[in-house]
RNA sequence: GCGCCCGUAGCUCAGCUGGAUAGAGCGUCGGCCUCCGAAGCCGAAGGUCGCAGGUUCGAAUCCUGCCGGGCGCACCA
């Protein structure tokens, strides 16, 4: 519909260069055209004259005359006016909203998708998580905002792969393996001190007492050669080195593929616990990419020889480094340590190499805020490795602090005190849960107030929403019951009968739908949708107070069944792409 | 110290890539159910858009400086 409007300010501009009236140069403005804030304003305003004043050197009140004079004519116009400072505002026929509501039948579930992106393809990395627990709530933000910016994404036609990235390899991984181990020996009887930097939840007790099921004693070893020897332990010692002693000492004990076992055994007991979560979350994704594959596959000596070829990799101090200052970072960066082994960062890069070779144009990486220094290191590495910078873009979710009420709960996965994704979505439900974190823009720091996101009542806005929905439904329910039969054809029909300000209102509301939509994409700003969707129902259920559906006269009750069921139709399509269900009852 | 994010109504936040008189929810106050679901609706009060400059027809929005809050600055993962 504003695609509409712009395609007539094209022709009366291009018509006007012809003429001569404006500069040639002018031919390729953009143009602008938006949504009226005021309705007395119309439906659209176009700023297109003050934008060309300078360049036509003519007033923009005058230059506006001329383009609305050149206008083509359009039946989805009703009047065009001038106003302020040289406004054009266009005030659409009553059979432009008309139209709409037939759209929504036609397209149905995909009333507000386009194809627009369809020439980008989309890599969209999210959640992460490193798998030495359950995710907590920090995570659920990251995989409601992810999912849901995945589906915008195509909604308006991108070809999207969602991604996790399994960070199994590296030291918290083998801390993990030998916590879990510690709790093994300890349910053979073993007493001992746990090392306060080992994973204290009880879910490592549950895959030791699993490791026990399917292995017996195997992994049995005595306490005291476990520990002899090690460094002393927090908090009169280094706690760093008296777990990495741990670690050295379970390998050593157990030889290299008991500890596998272990190691794999927790991996893979959290990495399904992980799945089974997200799925319940209503987050699914394409593909489960894995850390030590990267290595396995030769992926980061591949990313390695990349990066050689830009001639910014040099010696230092026994050590590979890569001049990433070069490309924007803030520092060099150490790919392989002076003891042979290749960096994070290399794996990182090597990662985000292998994205782009898989043949994705644009990445997307939803990251926590605390990961905004990874940023610049990302973008100089794919520069350094002949990729464009700008292929990567990073969304940064903010935190989410919970509260209970006043109460503030503290959050940590060592400790084993936090609150898990799972625990947040059996209190409020999927549905609030998704919701609230989607509601925010993602650079806000979220404050979640459990109770309130429970309150079946009142002021949880997910509620107001649904309920909107479920209303609609139950108008249809009592239709039936009265006898009523339905015609969405009648209706169709009988549009023009609809002349009630609030259905004016709530016509006008659903055709900027595909611009939320598109909006949402383009900014990855879901809560825009969100936004939407409360004013979409806060206009059903004004319309409803005010008017009565059920009405006598066939075709009135018709139309105006008809425009709502085109309301539910596009409050389910808006609740879909939050991954939030539209209940027929509540 | 350097870098990134955030400061908008009492509280929580929108403000659509610079537009017309800055909006919503909650909270407060006052109304609306013999009538399709009151989980709803209508109305009122509530603002120096952190502060100061700058850019232009026009700034909450863009630029600079300052103030305040959060986070990050590893041969850790």
């Amino acid at each position: 519909m504003k695609e509409e409007i712009s395609q007539l300010l094209e022709q009366a501009l291009k018509g006007l260069v012809e003429e001569g009236v404006l500069p040639e140069e002018t031919r390729g403005t953009a143009i602008q055209v938006e949504r009226a804030r005021d309705r007395k304003h119309g439906d659209f305003a176009a700023n297109l004259a003050m934008m060309l004043a300078k360049p036509a050197r003519r007033n923009p009140r005058e230059l506006a005359a001329a383009i609305v004079e050149a206008l083509p004519a359009s039946d989805l116009v009703r009047k065009v006016e001038i106003a302020g400072p040289g406004f054009i505002n266009f005030f659409l026929s009553p059979q432009a909203w008309h139209a709409v509501v037939e759209e929504v039948f036609e397209r149905g579930t995909r009333f507000g998708h386009s194809d627009i992106g369809r020439d980008e393809k989309i890599h969209l990395e999210f959640v992460s998580a490193n798998p030495t627990g359950p995710l907590h709530v920090g995570h659920g933000r990251g995989a409601a905002y992810g999912s849901t910016v995945g589906n915008l994404l195509e909604a308006i036609g991108h070809p999207v792969h969602r991604e996790y990235y399994v960070n199994d390899a590296g030291r918290q991984m083998d801390i993990l393996a030998t916590s879990v181990w510690l709790r093994y020996l300890e349910l053979g009887g073993a007493e001992l001190r746990f090392p306060s930097n080992g994973y204290r939840g009880d879910y490592i007790i549950d895959i030791a007492r699993q490791l026990r099921e399917e292995h017996g004693e195997a992994f049995q070893q005595p306490v005291e050669s476990v520990f002899h020897g090690l460094p002393e332990d927090a908090p009169d010692g280094d706690k760093e080195a008296h777990i990495d002693g741990l670690i050295g000492r379970a390998r050593h004990l157990l030889g290299e593929e008991a500890f596998q076992t272990v190691f794999l055994t927790a991996l893979e007991d959290i990495l399904a616990d992980i799945r089974e979560d997200l799925s319940a979350f209503g987050t699914e994704f394409d593909e489960w990419f894995s850390e030590r594959s990267l290595t396995s596959g030769g992926m980061v000596d591949h990313a390695l020889e990349e990066l050689e070829k830009s001639g910014d990799v040099y010696e230092q101090d026994g050590a590979k480094w890569f001049a990433a200052e070069k490309y924007g970072d803030e520092k060099d960066r150490v790919v392989v340590r002076d003891n042979g082994q290749a960096t994070y960062f290399a794996s990182d890069i090597a990662y985000h190499l292998n994205k782009r070779e898989r043949g994705h144009d644009r990445l997307i990486d939803i990251l926590g805020a605390d990961h905004h220094g990874y940023i610049a290191r990302l973008k100089a590495g794919l520069e350094g490795m002949g990729q464009p910078g700008d292929s990567l873009e990073v969304r940064l979710v903010q935190f989410a602090h919970l509260y209970r009420g006043k109460e503030k709960l503290q959050m940590s996965t060592r400790s084993g005190s936090f609150v898990t994704l799972r625990e947040l979505r059996e209190e409020v439900g999927r549905d609030a849960a998704r919701f609230f974190y989607v509601m925010r823009s993602n650079e806000q720091h979220l404050d979640f107030d459990l109770e309130l996101a429970k309150s079946q009542s009142s002021d949880n806005p997910v509620y107001y929403v649904q309920y909107a929905h479920a209303r609609i439904c139950s108008v249809f329910q009592q239709a039936e019951d009265k006898g009523f039969q339905y015609s969405r054809d009648t209706g169709l029909a009988n549009l023009d009968q609809l002349d009630e300000d609030h259905e004016d209102q709530l016509m006008v509301t659903l055709s900027r739908f595909p611009e939320v939509v598109e909006a949402a994409a383009r900014n990855r700003a879901p809560h825009q949708l969100t936004q939407y969707l409360r004013d979409l129902a806060n206009d059903l259920h004004t319309y409803y107070n005010a008017h009565t559906f059920l009405v006598l006269e066939e075709e009135i009750r018709n139309a105006r069944l008809c425009l709502v069921e085109a309301t539910r139709q596009v409050l389910a399509n808006g609740l879909a792409l939050i991954g939030v269900s539209a209940p027929e009852s509540m």
